[in-house]
DNA sequence: CAACTGTTCAACCGTATAGTTGACAACATG
DNA sequence: CATGTTGTCAACTATACGGTTGAACAGTTG
């Protein structure tokens, strides 16, 4: 813990921008798909099976944070990863919660009793 | 970009939890505080100018999904940070930020005709 | 026990946003 | 130009959530 000044309000707010474009199961869903590469719109409704305006609503967003490309390409959109950290950001998470998971359920085998929760006699 | 195989319904819910939980400037403000070390909710208020209501509200939500411990200490209760990839993260996206920032700023320099679709041309 | 401090909880309100629907824009083709 | 294809935008509804207020709870002190 060395030294970390105080952020700006502007900047957490920025920074909270970041987050919140990630914190959404759909999105994140089609930000997985497009770990294999550049999709257009419509390969995204079709793998994800969302609406096509939700889609293109979120990809919207995500565009707009700086997570993804656009790209015209013809008659259709195609959405790519714009940030190569993208990937290693979400496997952090995912381990995250595998970690925790396993925390709970090593904690739930091994002492029952202390899950019992306290409540007020 | 290799093989990146689809992740469950629930498993991108608890990711986009994760997310989430950081996805808003007060408790980024709260997570920042606590990058010095571990604080009383007394002292977070104090600090970050929230009510305690608030506050207390806000560190539930991120002791819930695992990003701060808690520990009752006589009277108060120590919050301090659960995730040693906390501060790598927060600057991380922190650095994404200034890069948008900077991109942002490069390209209206120099480039003031493609910005005539909005103000400040 | 009673009073005080520090914290959590529950109910409420206002706003933000996910998802749908329908209209419309951009590009291609006949 | 008319038509089809692909995607975006605007309006709408339902739900989630941030913040406040007031009550309840847990230690500490007298």
């Amino acid at each position: 813990m060395s030294d970390h000044p105080p952020i700006s309000a502007a900047m957490l707010e920025r920074v909270a921008e970041q987050f919140r474009a990630l914190g959404e199961p759909s999105r994140l869903r089609l930000m997985n798909l497009l770990f294999s590469g550049e999709l257009t719109v419509g390969e995204l409704v079709e793998a994800s099976g969302l609406s096509l305006a939700n889609v293109s609503k979120h990809l919207g967003l995500l565009h707009q944070v700086g997570w993804v490309t656009r790209r015209k390409d013809g008659v259709s959109v195609r959405y790519a990863l714009a940030d190569a950290r993208t990937v290693a950001l979400c496997e952090l998470m995912c381990n995250r919660v595998r970690e925790r998971a396993e925390a709970e359920a090593a904690l739930t085998s091994t002492d029952p009793a202390t899950t019992t929760r306290r409540r007020r006699g």
